[in-house]
RNA sequence: GCCGCGGUGGCGGAAUUGGUAGACGCGCGGGACUCAAAAUCCCGUUUGCUUUACGCAAGUGAGAGUUCGAUUCUCUCCCGCGGCACCA
């Protein structure tokens, strides 16, 4: 046999009778298990295939290929997600209609993916573009229009001023278009949506049973973005209209002391005859209707708004007065468009409140310790106390220990919380000449007081005192005696105090005193930027609150709710889908418009709505169809004279939305597919993509199967069970591949070079599946001798007429080998099965002698990942039919039972020496044994052993002091 | 800022119910074959030390902890990648 592996002799002989004898068809209704093995369909580019291609495919061919050999029925498909904006930029440049160039890309794309021997059913091959294909797409968007889940509506949407066409928010990325790279704006225009938000709580909850990559589940979760809080009405004093706001935090409501509309809000229109400086507030709305969702979330940027004057709303708790603002740091789309605002619990309030001086009112109270049984309530507080002149703060030192403290301590009965502070301040510190400013923050305490062996929460107020001088006088408690005051910045106190948590509240005390020392102007000297106020939005207890004054915050939520005649409410971030594409190439929308202008459903029967031809591709901010004088002419011949299609196109997610489907019946002409077949098929057992579809294509999907789940079209509705992501492949400079950086790799170059299992082998052995790779040209050359070696091996084989003497251990290596690249497939390791095989056949090539049998074996082993060189070399040596078609190799469990077993010896921990032993030997024998190795028994002398730790057939470690 | 993933030789990467770190491959060094080269084969290849051993020490981003024993578990920190980003 010629000892040269020639891979392309190979692999076209190979493929070629693959075809002939139709290997890799699927059956529908075969009474084997079946499997429905998906690639994401690509986009048919003009650039043709790309390695990163072939990653993805060459995972499920193994895959696929494996388990026909495992006895399984396996549904293994390709086409073509067709539609889209690179053919039409195409046809606008040298004039080709997109129909010709994606049928020419679709042809390259098929002849480059058929010659790395992928294992699809050809039979079932379909594109997105076709008539036949989106005449179903068509038909979907009626039965969704047929049930209210497609609708028309007048809204703020995202424009690509590249593209000419609106975007899904899906599509936006960090403000700019997803495909172009170009800003989006905002533009207020009717466009069709699909309802996607009716299904966002089945969305989030069907993900925790799916076996897909956590991080996509999270990132849907997040985009989902479900909270929890409520909708309540704010009264507008003098007005007949209400505001509503949805909050997740009702029980702040008495901390509300402004409230929020966001620029577009209607309301703002309605009290047009209120607002005394509408100017000035339509100046505002105009300015951010002009900004782009990019300047507006700009977190960096200040917060700006303007106060409705003239306009008061009633907070429904506490029935006070508080202005109301427009502002874009809220958002139009999301809740009800407006808020209440509680500057004192949450950031983005307390920034704004901060800017237009608006009161700041804590009404949760943080919670340090653990909440303890019988707790007798204890009020008191602690001052914080600045000098002004000394630009320092006064703390209070014990005598006994040097610690140091705040001034204060518990209230007498009856007393106030000023008198209590300003008392204990006062008894402590023996200052006569301060003045209180205010109350900085109250905490609650749970402790334990050993003294009196009870339990305590104590409700602690702090309180900002400055020193007007530092006069003092004898005061007769003892207590004072135990005292020092010292002056001291705050830094050198909060560093002892880190970390102890019985100092955490006086932490925070010092924090707010000082960052509201330095707003009222008197610091000066020091830089105190570290000391910014503490905005607590954590749960705690509620103060300033009337009757729900010391409850618990989750507690309060719902009581709060009920009293101000609210309700609880769910929201979702998701937002419906906008369908609308002012695009050519893509599906048309199958509506009409009569000569009234109304919207009507094109009847099913003259579907496919087809293309226009006759058509500017030119985009001009409306869709090309619009151009089409043969559309018109078909509209009215249909529907009477002044009757006109629909002339956007649907969004290309929409196809690939339900393709996996189409697989099951690809030419059913009479419905979308056959319930029986997808019955048989779905749903699939394994889909690989890349992970850039987390939130579009993978969300999308999900929802047309929960609505057609409805529909009565599935008895199913999550269509994956199983999901991998290929990671990246990048370009050898670890940078991505890309035309622009020169530095694509051309997967037909290296076919050319190498072969096409070489390549395939190359993209597995490379690392896991999931990760991002750079490319190597010169690792390539290690799979490739790989190849040769067993070419060789064998060739040498049959020259040397099938020697069969075989090494005992030839025959475990064998079975090791089963077990290893099986377990690995099932797992998708196919790096680490990949080495397996190289390790069996680095030991083949030297023993030269071996069964028939084990070569067979070997083969079979190796044909998932390498079928053409596989395939031939079984012809070779005698072997009868195809071996994509033989069963998976068995191993035997005996085999791999261990006679004898290397025993790690160590002695605290560190490895001194290995002791061979028969397997299953006992402690006493291994401990023997161990002594007597010299290494070992260094260690051992003048020493006394304290435990030995024996870990069967692996390890022996002795502990010796 | 928040969420997620990751950090192991010169390089790609192995190794997890905690048990001999560096499988497999690339590269590199040495040798064989050859007139020579390529290809191939053999030996070696974490670092350092001692003068070469069945040796010692260090070593999986840094530091601490739990343990007889930590790449693996816990905490703190640093770095990289991906996603989200005023969602009330």
């Amino acid at each position: 046999m010629n000892k040269h592996y020639n891979h392309k002799e190979i692999e076209a002989t190979i493929q070629q009778k693959w075809k002939s004898q139709n290997a890799f068809k699927a059956h529908d209704f075969s009474d084997k298990p079946k499997y429905y093995c998906l690639d994401m369909f690509p986009y048919p580019s003009g650039a043709g295939l790309h390695v990163g291609h072939p990653e993805g495919y060459t995972a499920t061919d193994i895959i696929s290929r494996y388990k026909r050999m495992k006895g399984f029925e396996v549904l293994h498909p390709m086409g073509w997600d067709s539609f889209g904006l690179p053919a039409e930029n195409y046809a606008i440049k040298v004039g080709i209609p997109p129909a010709v160039s994606t049928a020419d890309n679709i042809k390259n794309f098929k002849k480059q993916i058929q010659s790395l021997g992928f294992s699809y059913d050809w039979d079932r091959e379909f594109a997105t573009s076709s008539p036949e294909y989106y005449k179903w797409t068509q038909w979907i968007f009626l039965k969704l229009y047929e049930r209210g889940l497609a609708y028309k509506k007048k809204a703020h949407v995202n424009w690509c001023e590249g593209c000419q066409t609106v975007l899904a928010n899906e599509q936006v990325v960090d403000g700019k278009c997803e495909r172009s790279g170009d800003e989006v704006v905002q533009k207020d225009l009717e466009q069709w949506f699909f309802k996607i938000t009716e299904y966002a709580e089945e969305l989030l909850t069907g993900l925790d049973n799916l076996d897909w990559p956590e991080p996509i589940k999270q990132m849907q979760r997040n985009w989902i973005g479900k909270s929890e809080g409520a909708e309540i009405d704010f009264a507008i004093k003098d007005s007949e209209e209400k505001i509503k706001i949805f909050t997740t935090r009702p029980d702040t409501l008495y901390g509300a002391t402004y409230m929020v509309l966001a620029p577009e809000h209607e309301l703002v229109y309605k009290l047009k005859d209120k607002i005394n400086n509408f100017a000035e507030v339509e100046e505002y709305i105009k300015s951010s209707a002009k900004k782009s969702d990019l300047e507006r979330t700009d977190l960096n940027k200040d917060k700006s708004g303007v106060k409705l004057d003239g306009v008061s709303a009633i907070n429904p708790a506490s029935g006070e007065e508080i202005p109301v603002y427009i502002a874009d740091y809220v958002l139009a789309t999301y809740g009800t468009g407006a808020i209440m605002a509680v500057p004192a619990h949450d950031e983005r309030d307390f920034e704004f409140a901060k800017k237009y001086g608006i009161e700041v009112r804590q009404v949760i109270a943080k919670e340090t310790g653990e909440k303890r049984s019988n707790e007798e309530l204890r009020n008191g507080g602690a001052s914080v106390v600045f000098d002004p002149k000394r630009q320092k703060y006064a703390f209070a030192k014990w005598n006994d220990d040097g610690r140091l403290g705040l001034f204060g301590g518990g209230f007498d009965k009856d007393e106030n919380v000023e008198a209590g502070v300003l008392r204990e301040l006062k008894e402590e510190s023996g200052f006569v000449n301060y003045k209180y400013v205010e109350q900085i923050d109250v905490v609650y305490t749970h402790y334990y007081n050993k003294a009196r062996k009870v339990n305590r929460v104590a409700k602690a107020y702090a309180l900002l005192v400055i020193l007007e001088n530092d006069e003092t006088v004898d005061v007769e408690l003892e207590e004072h005696e135990n005292f020092d005051n010292v002056w001291l910045d705050p830094e050198d106190v909060l560093d002892l105090w880190e970390g102890d948590s019985d100092y955490e509240h006086y932490i925070q005390f010092m924090h707010n005193g000082v960052a509201r020392a330095i707003e009222l102007g008197f610091d000066i000297t020091n830089d105190y930027q570290k000391y910014k106020p503490q905005i607590n939005t954590a749960p705690g207890i509620l103060i300033n609150s009337a009757e729900f004054n010391d409850m618990n915050n989750e507690e309060a939520k719902e009581k709060i709710v009920e009293k101000v005649g609210g309700v609880m409410k769910t929201q979702y971030k998701l937002r419906d889908w906008l369908v609308s594409r002012q695009r050519y190439w893509g599906a048309p929308i199958p509506i009409f418009y009569d000569k009234d202008k109304k919207e009507n459903p094109v009847d099913i029967e003259h579907l496919p709505l087809v293309l226009p031809e006759d058509v500017e591709y030119q985009p001009k901010g409306t869709s090309p169809l619009g151009s089409s004088r043969e559309y018109i002419d078909r509209a009215e011949k249909l529907y009477g004279d002044g009757a006109r299609f629909e002339i956007d196109t649907m969004d290309t997610f929409v196809c690939s939305s339900w393709y996996y489907l189409r697989y099951c019946d690809p030419h059913n002409t009479e419905e979308i597919f056959s319930k029986d077949k997808v019955k048989y098929w779905l749903p699939a057992d394994l889909y690989v993509g890349g992970a850039e579809h987390a939130v579009l294509h993978l969300l999308y999907v999900r929802f047309f199967a929960k609505a057609f789940r409805d529909m009565g079209l599935l008895d199913f509705d999550e269509p994956f069970l199983k999901l991998s992501n290929q990671g990246m492949i990048l370009a050898e400079d670890g940078r991505k591949m890309s035309k622009s950086l020169g530095n694509v790799v051309n997967p037909d170059d290296v076919i050319e070079e190498y072969g096409a299992d070489t390549l395939r082998l190359y993209e597995m052995f490379m690392g896991p599946l999931e990760d991002a790779k750079p490319w190597s040209t010169k690792n390539i050359i290690g799979v490739r001798r790989f190849l040769e070696k067993i070419w060789l091996v064998t060739a040498e084989w049959i020259d040397n007429d099938k020697p069969s003497d075989e090494s005992e251990e030839l025959k475990v290596l064998l079975h090791k080998t089963i077990q290893k690249v099986t377990n690995d497939i099932e797992a998708m390791k196919f790096n680490t099965a990949i080495s397996g095989l190289m390790v069996f056949v680095n030991t083949l090539a030297k023993e030269k002698s071996f069964s028939q049998d084990t070569l067979a074996t070997f083969l079979k082993l190796l044909s998932p990942f390498a079928p053409h060189i596989a395939e031939e070399l079984w012809q070779r040596i005698g072997q009868e039919g195809l071996v994509m078609q033989e069963t998976w190799p068995e191993y035997n469990e005996s085999l791999l039972v261990e006679s004898t077993a290397t025993i790690a010896v160590q002695v605290n921990g560190k490895l001194r020496g290995q002791v061979e032993v028969a397997s299953d030997s006992s402690e006493d024998e291994v401990m023997k044994l161990a002594q007597e190795d010299s290494n070992v028994a260094k260690y051992l002398q003048n020493v006394e052993i304290v435990k030995v730790v024996y870990i069967k057939d692996r390890l022996l470690n002795i502990v010796v002091k």
